[in-house]
DNA sequence: TTTCAATTGTTGCCATGGCTACATGGTAAA
DNA sequence: TTTACCATGTAGCCATGGCAACAATTGAAA
């Protein structure tokens, strides 16, 4: 366990700066792509995107969503008339859609993992937010291979 | 597109609301985990974890680490003495001793899945906190099996 | 020993993301 | 057509996590 022991190297504090830089902006957006997510599922689902529902579905009181959602607006992706349900802009589909594949890819790579699925569920649902692109085509290529025939273990 | 097309169903109300509110949990303590994290490896590596270098590592200005050690301090997991260097309590020691393991075994899943190492230390920075123990023991599974010839694909 | 540059501490600002309490609007049942 | 009830909006509180600006301390070089 001394110095000799240990391989340990701290990166270099730039490139260290940088990832957790990284994770901060990735962090960012987490909220706004679920609360994008969701929006577009319930209008899929149900046709209709209420506040009610989507605190409900968030596990946070409704003027946590409301202001959630005002910051939505704000960043062009949703817009609502006063007192009636909610929609997403072009942009806000497009980023919703991404946010989709997204999350069914890691909670796929989990399960295949061997990861029960609402474990899976649960584990995707803060560990997609920070999967680089680089790494979701590392994913896909791992489903490709060994998806089909279930899990790997 | 229509209804019948689509299969997705939303989870269940609760079911998708405790999930979320995993996640808030998750993200409440991500940053201190990486501080502590980060404050083991400098007092491993450089003998002292001094502000200043936490703040550059970090890549935030002098104060936000401040603030954040102080929260670690009333939480328990740091101490130090005015004009010092920063120490971690026994707790604080147990919570960088987990977060280190499960940072390194974040990063060789992905390695394994063919993702670079520096992708894979960048994306593994923001996973790793949301990694549950039964994802955490099937990834141990995926290296042990996989892990040792080196990549999947 | 003095001095000055680097380090640490403190204050005050902002945005985010929680909450409760209360006000207002919409609608279905009475 | 009223009238409740439910949904939505708004205000104000708190903690977190960023920042800049300034004050105080330390310690090494002069
Ligand atoms: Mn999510
Ligand atoms: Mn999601
Ligand atoms: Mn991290
Ligand atoms: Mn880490």
């Amino acid at each position: 366990m001394t110095k000799a022991g240990g391989v340990r190297t701290l990166p270099s504090e730039p490139a260290q700066a940088r990832r957790f830089g990284r994770v901060r902006d990735a962090q960012a957006t987490a909220l706004l792509e679920d609360y994008v997510e969701l929006i577009a599922d319930l209008l899929a689902d149900a046709g209709e995107a209420r506040l009610v529902d989507i605190a409900r579905r968030m596990g946070v009181a409704h003027p946590t969503a409301a202001k959630t959602i005002n910051r939505l607006k704000r960043q062009g992706l949703a817009m609502s008339e006063p007192y009636r349900g909610i929609f997403l802009t072009e942009i806000g589909m497009q980023m919703a859609e991404r946010a989709r594949v997204r999350h069914r890819l890691v909670v796929r790579v989990l399960e295949t993992l061997g990861v029960p699925t609402d474990v899976a569920e649960a584990d995707a649902e803060g560990m997609e937010h920070y999967v680089s692109d680089v790494t979701g085509r590392a994913f896909m290529k791992f489903i490709d291979a060994y998806g089909q025939f279930g899990t790997i273990s």
